[in-house]
DNA sequence: TCCTAACCGAGACGGTACGTCGCGTCTTAGG
DNA sequence: CCTAAGACGCGACGTACCGTCTCGGTTAGGA
């Protein structure tokens, strides 16, 4: 078959890519990112612990950031925004933010997730490459959760979305970020109250 | 005076300290900051466009880090907190949250919070001093506002203030780090608008 | 062959050391040396001049003083002591003492050698070394002339060698270092016969 | 008296130099010295130890090294050659050579002559001020001992009496600088036996 | 069954910045 | 005028990572 024969052209030539040396890599490199934060681990560090060349590395990830960036998304990866549809704003909030919330705090990701941010400001291809992996999916998510709550008529048609997931989302990230208090299902509830309360509410 | 002789006597002994050199340093470091953000600076630079040794710059600041929390908050001591007092709660976050969002998106500060927001995660020290130069004033500051809305009856005298905080500030910090959408001055109308009808409408 | 095989494997795994770059390195430690002496040399200006890295320079040669002795050392392997038995102690000893006199006063080569035994004194493994190196050899050679005059009934058997060597070199030594007077072929002479007078008559 | 006035005048005005501070650093310079070695030695240990100020020492002392020599001068002050007329050569350099190798042997003064002669290379200036006190009084020494035996008819008249020096101390700080064999009576009797015999033998 | 391309590890390479140490000078207060 | 304390500009230290590069060796498909 065409196709067939097409991939099989497109299958390179020489020695395959090493499945077991990328699992190894990102492991490595989850492992010390967690352990240490983004900035006090290097590439030596990832390398040696993964008992692969730092050639490998390089070949197959351009920079520190986006290894870790596939490193926390494969991890993420199990973490699905599953579909929930409890009829109403407050309970599809709830059912969204409230496990996000509890993942995001149960590890110390606030360091990762403070470095990465860091290197979005600066390198304006790693932060598309963040939107789209780590932005994206969940403010989508979220932001068909607000459309539903327009076609059942709780909140505003002309309501702006994007402000709208700015108020649901940044108190959570300030909490994890500037670490002043405890980002626990209280906060967590209290948020998404207040989200509605703002929402359904008509602006004067 | 008795003071005066007490304060004379406790001059420290030697060399005094080097004014000059002090701002020479703070201001070196300012300009390399955002010009080219916090990670791609380094101390052999500063050094060298303030005239001044690595030395003297690590007698006084232990790190990068803390050196540029003095630089930029030398340079946001000026840009204080004005008393606002309007009558009314949406008008004070107004006066409040305006200058501020336009002060903070007008130079690229925010590859410098991400930075720090960052060290903040690995460095408990530094989270500390972070808070009590960065934070914690234009928290209390907002926290009277509140206040003054409870003392006028606008809102809840048992609300969380803390959670009201974030659901203030979040959006912002959101907005700054991840630069999905523009801060301008219809996002924080919008965004005050958010948090006053969260608030002034009774959670259910 | 099996020997061949052996060495082929044992060939080290990882990029070979690379020729070009020690040459550099030598070359630019030699040059700077006599043209600054030791002290006044930096691995920094030996690293900028050989076009190569510290820590290159610091992954072959643990101190300065280790490179110094190996530049110097690769500089005098073409002055090598050559076989020379013209069947007197006093014209072997003139024929290896007068070239090394002249060699060694002819270039400021003792402010190197004052600088290497300065650091002997405060480290016995680069004592060895500069013994195996600058020393022994020289030792080794002037030794077989005195066995060889011990032969042919010249001087007693019973000679202490390692004393007779010391009265040999230790007068060329204090003139090189302390300078007081010049190290000129009529010194080598005078020092010369001085040495075989000594020894060939019978100590009373 | 007009003398007594004069040196009045030459009195300085202020403050005079203080002697206990001047016997401290002296002290705490000997101690690191023979503690550590020059080159390991800092101004600002010798300050810190004598509990002076550096510019205290700079003020009197131009260099790390004439303050060195200074240091092991005022210990070797006591350390006089004593004139002792034994009536033979042998008798005369027995006498004047023990207590010299046993003294400069006993204390590790091998480091600290080492890193002078390292700094006479590089100083002249250092170079005259080394000479004039360490090297020529213990020269003019011998040398008077070389003349009597010139006297005496023990030695001949044309005898070079610089060449005679360098073959009786060259041995000396040959074994002193080198370290190859120990530096015991045994090798000073020996050393001295040979430049008597090498001296009363007239050269061929 | 070879050939050859692309992979792999190991590790040396030229750089840049790090944070520290010592130098010799200076600026204070005080004897 | 001297002394102590100690900050200063400067330059070198030895180390850690960076991203690149050369090796020998491995693993596949194509000839």
């Amino acid at each position: 078959m065409a196709t067939q024969g097409t991939i099989e052209h497109l299958r390179r030539r020489g020695r395959p890519r090493s499945e077991s040396s990328r699992r190894a890599i990102l492991r490595a490199a989850s492992e010390l990112l967690l352990e240490h934060g983004l900035s006090s681990i290097s590439m030596d560090a990832v390398a040696e612990r993964a008992r692969a060349s730092k050639a490998t590395i390089y070949r197959w990830w351009p920079s520190k950031e986006l290894l870790t960036l596939d490193a926390i998304f494969s991890e993420w990866a199990t973490l699905a925004p599953e579909r929930c549809d409890t009829g109403s704003l407050t309970g599809d909030l709830h059912a969204l933010m409230l496990p996000w919330a509890r993942a995001i705090s149960a590890r110390p990701y606030a360091r990762v997730i403070a470095a990465l941010l860091a290197k979005v400001q600066s390198d304006p291809d790693f932060g598309r490459e963040y939107h789209a992996r780590l932005v994206r999916p969940r403010r989508a998510h979220a932001a068909t959760v607000f459309a539903m709550a327009i076609e059942r008529g709780e909140i505003a048609p002309d309501t702006d979305i994007e402000a709208a997931l700015d108020l649901l989302y940044g108190p959570f990230y300030l909490r994890l970020l500037q670490g002043h208090a405890a980002l626990d299902d209280r906060f967590t509830h209290t948020t998404v109250d207040h989200v509605v309360a703002a929402l359904t509410r008509p602006l004067t």
